[in-house]
DNA sequence: CGGTTAATTGATGATTTGGTTAAGTACAGC
DNA sequence: GCTGTACTTAACCAAATCATCAATTAACCG
């Protein structure tokens, strides 16, 4: 990871499968750790980490429920990927209509 | 990074300040190695190897002109992020629209 | 109280990351 | 061919990451 920006600790909690499968379960809403454990062959202090980074990152938030610790998903952290992303769609969006064009200027000269 | 997935790679890379650095001048052009660090308080061989880290995520592909490096951006990767957080939308946008519909129901029971 | 369940924390170890300096490669030009 | 420029690779080191199992905390329940 190396820094402590937003955006450095975004993108490093989100660069690792596991991670990104708890975030994709927990849009279906809450879940306690125990069931986030579950799908994965994985220890569960290990899954208990990983939410540690997410929490960390701030994509999930753990409530506390008698011995269970609900976590849904805090997406907020996301718009600002978003937003950096927005600085680079011009680069990859219409591909195949920008190349079209090119290659059209070429056949024209 | 742990995984060699598309989207770990590419959020891997994405997690560091000096390679996002990097990809934001590669927006204005082409640009050498050299040309690269030149803003980073950084030694040539780290620059080298953030670009070999942004080059295996496929942002970033070099050229070669003599002794020349000539680098340029190649987002196509970030489609696939865009695509990704597309899935999220949902869940970080309209926020405060969300909000003040949740507020106005409170106050309507 | 004692036992079970849920989850975290500690200790450990392998691997990766991110930086350094020093040496090596490749090309340009006198 | 020699020298300087551009960049990469090698060797090394410190710190972080990701997993393990064992121990601990905390709450419920009979």
């Amino acid at each position: 990871m190396a820094d402590d920006d937003t955006l450095s600790v975004t993108f490093a909690a989100l660069s690792d499968p596991t991670r990104r499968a708890i975030l994709a379960r927990l849009r279906q809403g809450e879940a306690t750790v125990g069931e986030l454990a579950a799908p994965h062959a994985m220890s569960l202090p290990a899954i208990s980490r990983h939410l540690k980074v997410l929490e960390r990152a701030g994509l999930v938030s753990k409530g506390r429920e008698a011995q269970w610790r609900p976590c849904r998903l805090d997406a907020a952290p996301l718009r600002e990927v978003d937003e950096w992303l927005r600085g680079y769609r011009a680069f990859y969006e219409n591909r195949i209509d920008r190349l079209a064009a090119q290659l059209a200027d070429e056949e024209e000269s």
